[in-house]
DNA sequence: TCGAATGCGTTTAGATCTAAACGTAGTCTG
DNA sequence: CAGACTACGTTTAGATCTAAACGCATTCGA
């Protein structure tokens, strides 16, 4: 489905040009397109909100793709490298990798279901708290993350070489702004756990 | 593994090991827990990689529960936006609408489906191409549109407040050449346009 | 002209997530 | 000391997506 392969007359049909503006920008053309079809929508956001979304679901896809081959899915790697992250000995309450992974209460405990199946990792009642539940990584665990961490960091890393060093280190003090900031933002209005005890 | 560190526990107390380190920067210190962990660890894409799947997780998230109070879904509103913004007739074939919002041919299947089943759009057999189906906004689906689009843009625009203006203009051009350099890595023939709001 | 190759949209199977309802177990309050 | 409350994790219901299998016209090559 290359375009590259179309010789003859793919030039030639009068495809309606669409009045899209700029193929060299499709987000400024979003833009553009709301401002055209109804003049004053606050349209400040888009240069920043699209493209985030745009690259989270390209390099989403890319790296389930990635993963698919070496037989793990992205959700299970990233409870797997939150433990493993974590230094010996590789344990946290679910309550905690909710926190980590930014998911639900009810994801984690799916997701650690399915890695506890596939003995990647093992539940225990916590020992100091209440009703927590401690997750420790196992040795197969541990090992699937070493034989895999390396393989995707690695292709990322490659995927952004498109920027400059100076451009990726701009970027990185750019979004870590702004993420403290919407987390700030975000977040003030919706948990409210008062401390316990 | 690109999950990250969290927002700034506000349960805790003053007990507890975790010799986590910067609640500053939760993303720098995913990066600093691969190096302490395993040294050598290829961390150089964490600091862009990470930010932009917290936001798009966390812009998406809010996006869904401002939406849901409107009665309407993030795909279905993706759906009418990029046939509002086509401008009369607004009408687009099912295969450059999946073009347009990045998903498979059988995700625009299936939320063209649920639109048409809630008279929001309409489909009808092309005229001009082969076995192409086009669909097209009723007054109902326009009248959706207008009365949230709005809205979630002047939410998203707030949530970036926390940037200067500067930075916007920065942080938006980065993105832009970002954006462009993977699509074309990822493969020219998959997308090439736009897609959310 | 006829069968193979294409292009397009739909359907189906399987996976994951959020939200909400639960089931408990410690913890306040009066 | 009893009942309400709070914190946690699990379960369930419902939604959406990707990938792959289809069903079918249209076009192409011999």
């Amino acid at each position: 489905m290359t375009a590259a392969d179309q010789p003859p007359d793919r030039s030639a049909r009068p495809v309606d040009p669409a009045p899209q503006a700029a193929p060299a920008d499709p987000v400024a053309a979003i833009a553009a397109a709301w401002e055209r079809e109804r003049p004053g929508t606050p349209v400040s956001s888009i240069g920043i909100v699209t493209p985030i979304w745009r690259l989270a679901k390209l390099l989403g896809d890319d790296r389930r793709r990635v993963l698919a081959r070496a037989g793990i899915d992205a959700a299970t790697l990233d409870l797997l490298s939150v433990l493993r992250r974590q230094g010996p000995p590789y344990t946290l309450s679910t309550r905690e990798l909710g926190q980590r992974s930014l998911v639900t209460a009810g994801a984690v405990s799916q997701r650690v279901a399915r890695a506890e199946r596939e003995g990647l990792v093992t539940r225990a009642p916590g020992a100091g708290r209440p009703r927590t539940v401690q997750v420790t990584l196992t040795e197969a665990g541990h090992a699937l993350v070493e034989s895999t961490v390396d393989q995707v960091l690695t292709r990322e890393a490659d995927l952004l070489t498109g920027l400059t060093d100076a451009q990726q280190r701009e970027l990185t003090e750019l979004l870590r702004l702004l993420l403290s900031d919407v987390q700030r933002r975000l977040g003030d209005d919706r948990i409210t756990h008062v401390g316990q005890e």
